[in-house]
DNA sequence: CATATAAATGATAACATTATCATTCAGGGG
DNA sequence: CCCCTGAATGATAATGTTATCATTTATATG
C-alpha cells in the first residue's frame, strides 16, 4: 500500500460497475475455486474491465474473510551458512511455484522468542517452516496450539504436532566413520558442532561410537561452533599431535577452515592428513577444497519438504521424515 | 491462519468484553500512535485481558483499514550467489530490526514479469527492494505508478521515482586496472559478467579503457555469466596464451573458477599468473582462495540502504546513491 | 409447453480492525 | 455552581473481499 501515487487502486466494486456485473461475480472470476463455473462471456467482460482499471485483487481483504493468507513463514537463524543459504533460496522458488508467498523471519537471539512468535502470529500465516539453529520449543508449541502447521528442517522434535524433514544424521555419521576406518585412517580427531540443534548431538555420539566399534581411536574431540574460524584454530592445535590420520568435522565449513590451517602449516591434504566434512555445501565442491563429505540429498529433501508442506496445509497432521545421506568421495581423504 | 487447532483466536471484541472497555480502546492500546495517551489503569486492564485470552492483533485486518501492511517486498534473482546471499540475510535482519516484515520473491525467469508484479501487488506491500540480476524496467515502473517506493540494490536506473543504492562500479573497475598496471601486470585478460545488470556494462568499459590509458594491453576479453564453471572453463582457454600476466574477473565467483583452473593445470597463483576478482564475497576471503578483489563496503551499503528505505517510506521521493569501493589486497596478485 | 433441475449471477452480511466523530468525565477559573 | 477545556473513552461506519443464501436464467425432461 503506501499509496501516494497517481493511480487510485480500484476494487471489485469499480470493476463490477464498469462491467455491469455484481462484485460477487467479479470476485469469483479471480478465485481459482470458481474456475470454469463462470460463463466465458462474463469472464471476458470482467477481465477486460479489470485490465482497463488496472485492478489486482487485494490479498489482504481476501485473507480477512477466508482465514487464509497463503503465506508461509520461514524462520532462519542469525548466521545462515552456505548450506542453509542454498536450501533457503531453492526452497523459496519451490514454495513460490506452488503459489504461496514466503515471509522470512530471522531468529535473532537478542530478540526474545516471544517477540518473534508475536510478530509471526500477527500475520496469521498458514504454515511455519523452521530452519533456524537455535529455536526453543516455545515457538513451535505456540503454533501447534493454534493448529498452524509447523515443519522443522533438518532437526527433530518429538513434540506432538511438529512435523519434520531432514537427513538421517546418525546414518551419515556412521557412514563417515566407516569410510575413514575402511581406508585405514584409525587415529581420528573430531570437531563437533554447536550442541543446540537437536540433530547434532546424536551425530557426535554416533560417529564416536562407530569409530570405536570398528577399532579406530578418537584421539581428540573438540567442541566447535560451525564456523570457519573455529575449524582453522582448532586445526592449529590438533596439528601438534603427530599421530593424527584424519579429522572429521561436523560440517563442511569447519572442515574448510581445518584444511586451510593444515595447508598453511605446510601439510598436504590428504597425503599428510585426511579431512572430512558434513553437509556437502556448495563451497565444499569447489576444486580448491574438493572436500570428501557426507552429503544431503538436497533435491530429494526439498521435494519431500514441499510435499509435506502441501499435505499438512491441506490436512493438518504430523509427519516425521528422515532421508538417508550419501557419501561424497572427493580428494580430501587418502584412500587406502 | 489455517486455524484448525484448539484455541479460538480472540479479537479486540473479546478483549473489550473481558476488560469492560470498548473495542476502540483495546485497539488503541496496541497502537504505537496512542502511546501514553491512555490511562495507565485502563492500559493494564487491557493488557491483562489480552494476555489471559492469548490475544494478538491481526495485522491483516489492521492493514485493510490503515492502508499499510508494514511489509517490504524483496525481489531476488534465480541464482543467488555468495555475495547477494550475504547481503540478503544481513538486510533481512536490519529490516526486521526496524519493525518491518520481509516478503521475498524470486524473479524466476520462466515466470513472466507481470506475474511477479501481480503477486507482489496483491499483498499491497509498503516498499519494494530489488536485488535481482535480471529485472525488466516493467516491474519498477509499475510500482512507481502506484507510488510504492522502489529501491534498487547495486544497479542503477534513471527512471523517475526509482531510487538506488549501490557501489560505484566504475570507480571500482578503474581501481582494479590501476592496481594491476602499477604492479607491472600489463598483459591482461578480462572475463566480463552478464550484460543485463545495468551496472556491469559500464564496469567492463571502464576497466578496459583504464588499462589501455595506462599503457596496458587487453589480450583477450571474454563474455562470462558470473558462474564458477564459466570462470573455470574460460581460464582453460586463456592459459594457452603464454604472455598473459593477469586475469581480471567481473566477480569473485568467476575468479575462483579461474584460479582453480590455473592451479589444476599446474600454474602457481600469483607467481605464474595473477587473478583478481570483484565483490569480495565471503568465499573469496577464505585462505584457499585469498583473492585480491575490489570490495563493496558492505556495512556502509546496508546502513545506507536501510536509511533510504525508511526515508522513502516516510516521505516518497527518489534518491540515487553510489558508494566508493575499496581495494582488498590479498595474495592472488603478484606485487611488483 | 410446463416443470424440474442445474447453472450462473446477485444481494447481503460478515471478517477484525481503526478513522472519525461524539460523548463523558475531571478539574479549574470565574 | 456553572462553564470551559482537554483528556480519555465510546459508538459508528468503513476498509475490500467472499460466504451464504436468494434469485434469475438456461437446459433438459416428461
Amino acid at each position: 500500500m503506501l499509496q501516494t501515487g497517481k493511480k487510485k487502486l480500484s476494487t471489485v466494486r469499480d470493476v463490477a460497475e464498469l462491467s455491469l456485473l455484481s462484485p460477487a461475480t467479479v470476485s469469483r472470476v479471480f478465485d481459482l475455486k470458481w474456475e470454469g463455473k463462470i460463463k466465458e462471456s462474463t469472464r471476458e467482460k470482467v477481465i477486460e474491465a479489470a485490465k482497463s482499471l488496472g485492478y489486482t485483487p487485494n490479498a489482504i481483504a481476501r485473507s480477512l474473510l477466508t482465514n487464509r493468507t497463503n503465506i508461509v513463514a520461514v524462520v532462519v537463524g542469525v548466521q545462515v551458512g552456505y548450506f542453509y543459504s542454498d536450501v533457503f533460496f531453492k526452497l523459496l522458488q519451490r514454495i513460490q511455484n506452488s503459489g504461496k508467498q514466503v515471509l522470512v523471519f530471522s531468529a535473532d537471539p537478542d530478540k526474545s522468542v516471544e517477540s518473534i512468535v508475536s510478530q509471526v502470529h500477527q500475520y496469521r500465516i498458514d504454515a511455519m517452516l523452521i530452519m533456524a539453529n537455535a529455536t526453543s520449543t516455545y515457538i513451535e508449541n505456540y503454533f501447534v496450539e493454534y493448529g498452524t502447521p509447523v515443519i522443522l528442517f533438518d532437526r527433530v522434535s518429538h513434540a506432538d504436532g511438529i512435523s519434520y524433514v531432514g537427513s538421517d544424521n546418525f546414518f551419515g555419521a556412521r557412514m563417515a566413520a566407516d569410510f575413514l576406518i575402511e581406508n585405514n585412517l584409525r587415529s581420528i580427531a573430531y570437531i563437533s558442532g554447536d550442541k543446540n540443534p537437536s540433530q547434532a548431538l546424536g551425530r557426535s555420539e554416533c560417529f564416536i561410537k562407530q569409530v570405536k566399534d570398528r577399532g579406530g581411536q578418537i584421539i581428540e574431540q573438540i567442541d566447535g561452533d560451525f564456523t570457519y574460524q573455529c575449524g582453522y584454530q582448532t586445526m592449529q592445535q590438533l596439528m601438534k599431535n603427530k599421530h593424527l590420520n584424519a579429522v572429521f568435522c561436523a560440517d563442511d565449513t569447519m572442515a574448510m577452515g581445518a584444511m586451510d590451517a593444515a595447508r598453511a602449516n605446510g601439510l598436504c591434504v590428504p597425503a599428510d592428513i585426511s579431512i572430512m566434512g558434513f553437509d556437502n555445501n556448495s563451497v565444499a565442491g569447489l576444486l580448491a577444497y574438493d572436500l570428501t563429505t557426507i552429503s544431503h540429498q538436497l533435491d530429494l529433501l526439498l521435494d519431500t519438504l514441499i510435499e509435506l508442506l502441501e499435505s499438512v496445509m491441506a490436512n493438518p497432521h504430523t509427519e516425521r521424515i528422515l532421508l538417508p545421506m550419501e557419501l561424497k568421495v572427493r580428494s580430501s581423504v587418502k584412500l587406502a
